[in-house]
RNA sequence: CGCGGGGUAGAGCAGCUUGGUAGCUCGUCAGGCUCAUAACCUGAAGGUCGUUGGUUCAAAUCCAGCCCCCGCAACCA
C-alpha cells in the first residue's frame, strides 16, 4: 500500500474539449482506479489552464471580460468529466485564489533564491499579429507570418534556466524511469544537451494572467503559472515539506506528447530551483488520428468523445481508447475500429459470458450456488489459468502497457468461453452437484475478471458484481436485468463528429 | 544532407531498447453446440517481417545505404 499522486495537464481554455482531452483524462482515471483496486491511496486531479494573451484575445474576439470567458470554457472541461465517468478528486482552475497564492509563492520562492533576474527580452516584433520571433524564426527578414518586423527591446524577468544544463542531464541519468516512454526521454536528453538558455518567465504585452510580485507591470508566464498547479493540488504554499509528503514523492505527469519539454525540462528545473523535489515520473502518450487522418476542423473529421459516449456508452469510450492504441505511440481512431471492438469484446466475450453464466443459474440452480467441498483437478486447472491471466495483465500496468492489459484480461474471458463449452452444464442439468461445482468455479471467474475490468468498464463490472452476493451457504446469483453492451449493427450510420 | 513517426498475413496493430520457435483483434473457409446479446466453441488457410548489403552460430529485432508513406502556420492530449 502506498500513496500515489496522479495528475492530468490541465487544458488550456482556449478550446473545447476534443477526444484527446478525454483520452488523458481516462488514461489517468483508469489508472488511478487500477491504484486504489490494488489497495493504494490514490490523489487524481486535473482542471483547466486559464490565463495568457491567447485566452485574452480570445475573450475580446467573444466580447466578454477573460474571467466570464474562461469561467464558460472551464465548465465545458469540467462537464466532461461525469460524462466520461471520471473519479478525480480535485479541479483546478489557475484563477483560483488557492492557485495565484500558490504562484505568487513560488515565484518569491525562485526570486529570492537568486533564479529569477530582471533583464531584458530581445525579438523580432511582427507588429501585425503581435508577437515575437527570434533571429532563426525569420523568414526573408518577415516573421513566419507574413508581417514585417522590428528589432524591439523590453525589460522582462528571466528564469537561470542556462544552469541546469548538467544538473538535468545527472538528473536523467540518475533517474531512467523519469520520462517514459524512452524515445521521449532520448529527444528531451538530446534537447538539454545542445545547451539551455535563459528562459523569459514574464510578460509585458498583456494583463491576464497573475502578476509578477513587487512589479505588477509584469505577468508570470502561462506556464510557469500553468505547472505550479500540481503543487497547489498538493496544499502548497501551506503545505511546505513537500519532499516529505508521500503524495509528492510519488506523483505521475501523465502529458501529450507535445508538452513533454515543458515537463520534463523547465518543471524540474524550477521544483530544483525552489528547493522541491523533482515529480517521480513525466508519461507521455501520442495523438489520435482520425480514420487514418489528422484531425482537422476543416476536413470535418474531430471525433466528438461526447457524442461516442451518448450513443455507446462512457465504458464502451474508455475501453476503446486504451485497447485500441499502444500507449505511447500515435494511433487511429474510427468508428468502424470502434464498432468492432466493441461487439468482439464487450459485447460477445465479455457481455455474452456475464449472460450466458448469470441467467443459466437463475433458471437452472434457482440463482443459488452452494460452496463446493471438494473441486476436481479440471475446474482447479480453470482456475488457475484464468488467476494466471488475469495476474499477467496487472504486470503490465508498471509499463503502462495499457493494451496488453486488456488483452490478457481478454484472455481469461476466453478461457471462461470455452469453460462452459467444453463442460455443457446445459447437459447435466440434473446432476446438481456437478452442475453446481463447475458455475461455481465460472462465478469466481467472472467476479475476478470483472474486478480487474472495472477501473476501465465501471458501470458495467458494476452491474455483474452487484448480481453476485456471497451468503453463509455460497452465493447467490440474480441474472442481469438489462443487456449490458446491446450489439451494435455494424451497417447503421453514426454521427460522432463534431 | 531540415525534424519526427512509420513500412510485419485481406484490414488494423503488437513484437524491435535487453538478437534465438512471427503474435493479437477483426475478416475468410470448414465443422460443432444451443446456456447466452444470430452470441459461444473447434479446426484450417493466409506473412521471403519495404529493399540491398553487413555483423553474428543465429536478425523483424543490431549496423550502413536505398525506396516508399504520413505529420511539421496556429490551436491542441
Amino acid at each position: 500500500m502506498k500513496d500515489i499522486y496522479i495528475t492530468t495537464p490541465i487544458y488550456y481554455v482556449n478550446a473545447k474539449p476534443h477526444i484527446g482531452h478525454a483520452y488523458t483524462t481516462i488514461v489517468c482515471d483508469v489508472f488511478a482506479r487500477i491504484n486504489k483496486m490494488l489497495g493504494n491511496n490514490v490523489k487524481f486531479v486535473t482542471g483547466t489552464d486559464e490565463h495568457g494573451k491567447k485566452i485574452e484575445q480570445s475573450a475580446v474576439n467573444a466580447g466578454i471580460e477573460p474571467q466570464a470567458f474562461t469561467d464558460q470554457i472551464s465548465e465545458l472541461f469540467r462537464n466532461m468529466l461525469p460524462v466520461l465517468n471520471i473519479s478525480n478528486d480535485d479541479f483546478i482552475r489557475t484563477t483560483q485564489e488557492r492557485h495565484k497564492k500558490a504562484v505568487t509563492a513560488f515565484w518569491t520562492k525562485l526570486y529570492d533564491a537568486g533564479y529569477i533576474y530582471l533583464g531584458e527580452y530581445e525579438g523580432w516584433y511582427d507588429i501585425r499579429n503581435e508577437a515575437y520571433f527570434s533571429d532563426d524564426e525569420l523568414v526573408d527578414g518577415k516573421s513566419p507570418l507574413g508581417g514585417d518586423v522590428t528589432l524591439m527591446k523590453e525589460p522582462c524577468y528571466f528564469f537561470r534556466l542556462s544552469q541546469f544544463t548538467d544538473i538535468l542531464l545527472k538528473y536523467y541519468d540518475e533517474h531512467p524511469d523519469f520520462i517514459f516512454p524512452i524515445q521521449r526521454k532520448n529527444e528531451v536528453v538530446s534537447f538539454v544537451k545542445s545547451g539551455l538558455k535563459d528562459l523569459a518567465v514574464s510578460r509585458t504585452t498583456f494583463k491576464w494572467g497573475i502578476p509578477v510580485p513587487n512589479d505588477p507591470k509584469h505577468v508570470i508566464y502561462v506556464w510557469l503559472d500553468a505547472l505550479v498547479n500540481y503543487l497547489t493540488l498538493n496544499g502548497y504554499p501551506e503545505n511546505n515539506d513537500q519532499n516529505n509528503d508521500n503524495y509528492w514523492l510519488n506523483v505521475h505527469h501523465f502529458v501529450g506528447k507535445e508538452i513533454v519539454r515543458f515537463h520534463a525540462v523547465y518543471w524540474p528545473a524550477f521544483l530544483i530551483a525552489a528547493g522541491i523535489n523533482p515529480p517521480k515520473q513525466v508519461i507521455s502518450h501520442g495523438w489520435w488520428l482520425s480514420e487514418g487522418e489528422k484531425m482537422s476542423k476543416s476536413v470535418g473529421n474531430v471525433q466528438d468523445p461526447i457524442k461516442y459516449c451518448s450513443l455507446f456508452g462512457s465504458d464502451a469510450l474508455r475501453y476503446f481508447v486504451l485497447r485500441e492504441l499502444t500507449f505511447g505511440n500515435d494511433g487511429n481512431f474510427s468508428l468502424t475500429g470502434f464498432i468492432n471492438r466493441y461487439n468482439s469484446v464487450l459485447a460477445n466475450a465479455y457481455g455474452n459470458l456475464c449472460s450466458r453464466v448469470l441467467s443459466f443459474i437463475t433458471k437452472y440452480c434457482n440463482g443459488n450456488l452452494s460452496i463446493p467441498s471438494n473441486i476436481d483437478e479440471d475446474l482447479v486447472e480453470f482456475t488457475n489459468s484464468v488467476d494466471s491471466a488475469l495476474n499477467e495483465s496487472i504486470s503490465y500496468i508498471e509499463q503502462y502497457s495499457f493494451s496488453k492489459y486488456l488483452e490478457k484480461i481478454e484472455l481469461a474471458i476466453s478461457y471462461a468461453n470455452k469453460f462452459v463449452d467444453r463442460k455443457e452444464p446445459w447437459r447435466i442439468k440434473d446432476n446438481q452437484t456437478i452442475l453446481n461445482n463447475i458455475l461455481y468455479v465460472l462465478i469466481d471467474a467472472i467476479q475476478k475478471i470483472s474486478k480487474y475490468f472495472e477501473p476501465v468498464i465501471p458501470i458495467a463490472c458494476g452491474k455483474v458484481l452487484q448480481c453476485i452476493t456471497a451468503n453463509s451457504e455460497g452465493i447467490t446469483i440474480k441474472a442481469l436485468d438489462s443487456v449490458l453492451f446491446p450489439k451494435i449493427d455494424e451497417n447503421a450510420t453514426f454521427d460522432v463528429y463534431e
